[in-house]
RNA sequence: GGCAUCGUGGCCGAGUGGCUAGGCAGAGCUCUGCAAAAGCUUGUACAGCGGUUCGAAUCCGCUCGAUGCCUCCA
């Protein structure tokens, strides 16, 4: 399955490039997770959902990869300034628990919302505070290589020494004396040197409770060390792909290049991805401004954003209907668009039983479609295009099942295997809702005994009882469909 | 102000020099007791202004706008 036809856009050459992995047959990746200070913010979701169609289709193809994504737990500051409090302290002295705490309710919260959005757990799902150690010794090869500095019981990146050799914004196109020119500068309250110098270790102050012991004061690590001393130690000094949020371009991801190399003298990453953002009815979403939505609050129905609760796997297929580069917006109309989408696609998909093949093939090209579906795939996992050309099938599916177009076993064959496998396996898209076998069965004789009674009325021409039946049916959520063969019904 | 990404029909969203994207919505028809579903038919869109070219949504320039980053942010 390997053929090297794909194609990923490296956002370090802002290039389409051939993916070309280090290790033949074999996958590094690194995705950043999340900060587990709140809730997942839905955005953040896209993030994951989209590095998960990533996971999924490498692993389709054949490669064996080793998919790295972290929980910062610790480190991550509310500012870049000295007086700037770790975000999980904070929540933690505001909700008077122990820093722990927040971050064990926030990483179940994490963990159920993926669930739901039927993403695949990471091989590896390291913790900050479980690397610490690591995180020392990478700042004690950093200073070894005089790339860093003491001050005060803190170490920072000499970003200015750094630049001299390298080229510190070359991953988001910045220079540094664009930096330096648009950088506020701090009036000397700072122990930096240069206001672009970010921090590897931050000396604690005496109220901070998250704190180690270091050869340079008690403390705790910087926030984008973290990611390289992770990285590093799962996936070796150079892998092969490094994936993560558009924000976090810079300053996060520049830093973890500056940091990387500075050690091994090399590049770290071969192929950076970044997932494009996520707006609310056009506008950024922030708790500020209240434009605003929780992945559960849109599950639940629970909100004052939309009208109707949205399914994960709906929110899901919306989101894989845009290509993770692009800016997508969420909104109420788009929502139910794509709800719509989903239920036809996945209907067409469970008929697909109904079928007796014939011994003639209809003109549904099987070949041409599969060749289509990968190659959308292979561009730079281009999913939208994907499930344009699942349509296509579902278009053909719809006219066998209706309008008697012949259909060959050959066809059906690769139709049902081929249809599941870039729904379920690629797309990583589940079916709505799974019954217990015996609450199903009991379930549909029950519907099916309904129908009976209801076709009576109908043969008596008794509308008032059949058009009852199905309503009632209606509001319960069970959906009548009459047709050549007898009715049908689907479950919403 | 600087850097980056982008601006496609009523809505969402592919497409990066010539050839149908796709989904949703709308209109007409077929089927149907009526619906629903499904099928068929139907839409001369590419922010604006210049330029390159036989030919541009697609390349170049400028203008306007959006989003992100420039202090933490997926």
């Amino acid at each position: 399955m390997i053929d090297n036809s794909l194609v990923v856009l490296n956002s370090l050459s802002g290039k389409k490039e051939p993916f070309k992995p280090l290790n033949p047959g074999h996958v590094g990746m690194y995705v950043c997770g999340p900060t587990v200070y709140s809730n997942v913010h839905l955005g953040n979701c896209r993030t994951f959902i989209s590095f998960d169609l990533i996971y999924r289709y490498l692993k389709h193809l054949g490669y064996k990869v080793r998919y790295v994504r972290n929980i910062t737990d610790a480190g991550h500051l509310e500012n870049d300034e000295d007086t700037g409090e770790d975000r999980i302290a904070k929540k933690a002295r505001i909700e008077k628990i122990e820093p722990m705490e927040v971050v064990h309710f926030y990483t179940v919260d994490f963990h159920q919302i993926l669930e739901k959005f039927n993403t695949l757990p990471p091989s590896i799902e390291p913790t900050a505070t479980g690397h610490i150690i690591e995180q020392i010794e990478l700042i004690k090869e950093i200073l070894d290589v005089g790339f860093a500095y003491e001050v005060n019981g803190s170490v920072y990146f000499d970003v200015l020494k750094y630049n001299q050799n390298h080229h510190y914004g070359k991953l988001s196109g910045r220079k540094i004396e664009e930096l330096i020119h648009n950088t506020r500068t701090l009036d000397g309250q700072s122990d930096k040197k240069n206001p672009q110098d970010f921090a590897l270790w931050k000396k604690a102050e005496p109220q901070h409770i998250m704190r180690w012991p270091s050869p340079w004061s008690d403390g705790f690590p910087g926030w984008h060390l973290e990611c390289t001393a992770m990285s590093t130690k799962y996936l070796g000094a150079s892998f092969d792909i490094h994936g993560g949020g558009m924000d976090l371009k810079f300053p996060h991801h520049e830093c973890e290049i500056a940091q990387a190399q500075a050690i091994h003298d090399h590049p770290p990453v071969k192929y950076w991805l970044h997932a494009n953002m996520l707006t609310l009815n056009g506008k950024k979403m922030a708790k500020s401004t209240g434009n605003n939505i929780l992945p559960m609050d849109i599950f639940t129905g629970n909100n004052d954003i939309f009208s109707n609760p949205f399914s994960p796997q709906v929110v899901r297929f919306f989101m894989l209907q845009a290509h993770y580069t692009s800016i997508l917006d969420i909104s109420q109309e788009a929502l139910e668009a794509s709800e719509k989408g989903y239920k036809k696609l996945m209907e067409a998909v469970n008929q697909l039983t109904e079928i007796n093949p014939g011994n003639k093939a209809g003109a549904f090209d099987t070949k041409q479609w599969l060749e289509k579906c990968y190659a959308a795939m292979d561009d730079d996992f281009n999913s939208p295009l994907l499930i344009a050309q699942l349509f296509e099938a579902v278009k053909y599916i719809n006219l066998v099942l209706h309008k008697d177009i012949p259909i060959d076993k050959y066809q059906l064959k690769t139709l049902t295997k081929m249809m599941s496998v870039f729904i379920r396996e690629v797309l990583g898209i589940a079916p709505e809702q799974e019954y217990a076998s015996n609450t199903d069965e009991i379930l549909h004789n029950t519907i099916d005994l309904l129908i009976e009674l209801r076709n009576n009325a109908r043969s008596n021409k008794d509308f008032v009882t059949s058009d009852r039946i199905r309503d009632r049916l209606l509001e319960f959520g069970i959906h009548l469909k009459d047709g050549k063969e007898g009715t049908q019904f689907t479950l919403n």
